[in-house]
DNA sequence: CTATTAAGGAGTTATAATGTCTATAATATA
DNA sequence: TATATTATAGACATTATAACTCCTTAATAG
């Protein structure tokens, strides 16, 4: 019941390009030494995180990556969903019984938390605190 | 970023003892056959729900599992802590920065879910569907 | 004393997360 | 056009954790 690295890589590079640079693209390894994170692992999160609509690439020499031009509507939500999958985070439906009260008091409660989630947009984060990643 | 399965049987195996027997004693074995796990590895998971006061055990003949005299008190909360423990999801502070603002975004959700989980109570559920498990 | 039941330890298996290596494709610039 | 640069992709290796089994020990009722 954790948040994989991957999550938190994510949401760290979102953070980085949101303070560093919402225009200019950046390259991958700026980011991994930052990060602290191999190059190549941190390029599997960031195809995923273009894949999903968060940022937009481009390769060749002075490439890289920027956000979209909607950037400032992305949540943290958006980026969990992104990594992790839009899955369930309970699934305990035993005795295939499709009315299970368990299943429901446990998908209400990861609600709220996507609730807040959804709320809190990398944007204002970089406002808040532009020097600190 | 799933909750385990032992979360999930404890959660079923408070269930059905709130619903069949707040009192009586049972065994392993019939709650195992209904949750259609090995019998031994509830008992794992039952060992720690005993260690963490949500169900009381004896041993010997004619022994088994049963509420303690608090039960109606017990949350979804305290259950998913005895069997998950009481670490938090995100751990991300990255650049062993102590103020990092991902990390409080993070918690906060999770103490919205968190609110939601020990506001709902298992004796909320039995009284609610005592036929469903 | 014996049957019954929980507790504990050590180990195995399965699955997912994490990370690496290599090759390919696309782009800018000289 | 040629070359350097950068993202993408697939296969693979490693590690960590969950899930599960087996066997032994301890406690209790009858």
């Amino acid at each position: 019941m954790k948040y994989s690295k991957a999550t938190n890589y994510a949401l760290h590079t979102m953070l980085y390009l949101a303070v560093t640079s919402p225009k200019q693209r950046v390259g991958v390894q700026p980011m991994a030494e930052k990060l602290e994170v191999s190059p190549t692992y941190l390029s599997k999160i960031l195809t995923q995180l273009v894949k999903a609509g968060m940022i937009e690439s481009s390769p060749g020499a002075g490439g890289g990556y920027k956000l979209p031009s909607n950037w400032e509507e992305i949540s943290f939500l958006d980026i969990i969903h992104a990594i992790e999958g839009p899955v369930s985070m309970f699934d305990g439906c035993l005795n295939h019984n499709p009315g299970c009260l368990i299943q429901r008091v446990m998908d209400d409660a990861e609600g709220k938390m996507e609730e807040e989630l959804k709320q809190q947009k990398i944007s204002d984060l970089a406002e808040k605190a532009p020097s600190v990643l």
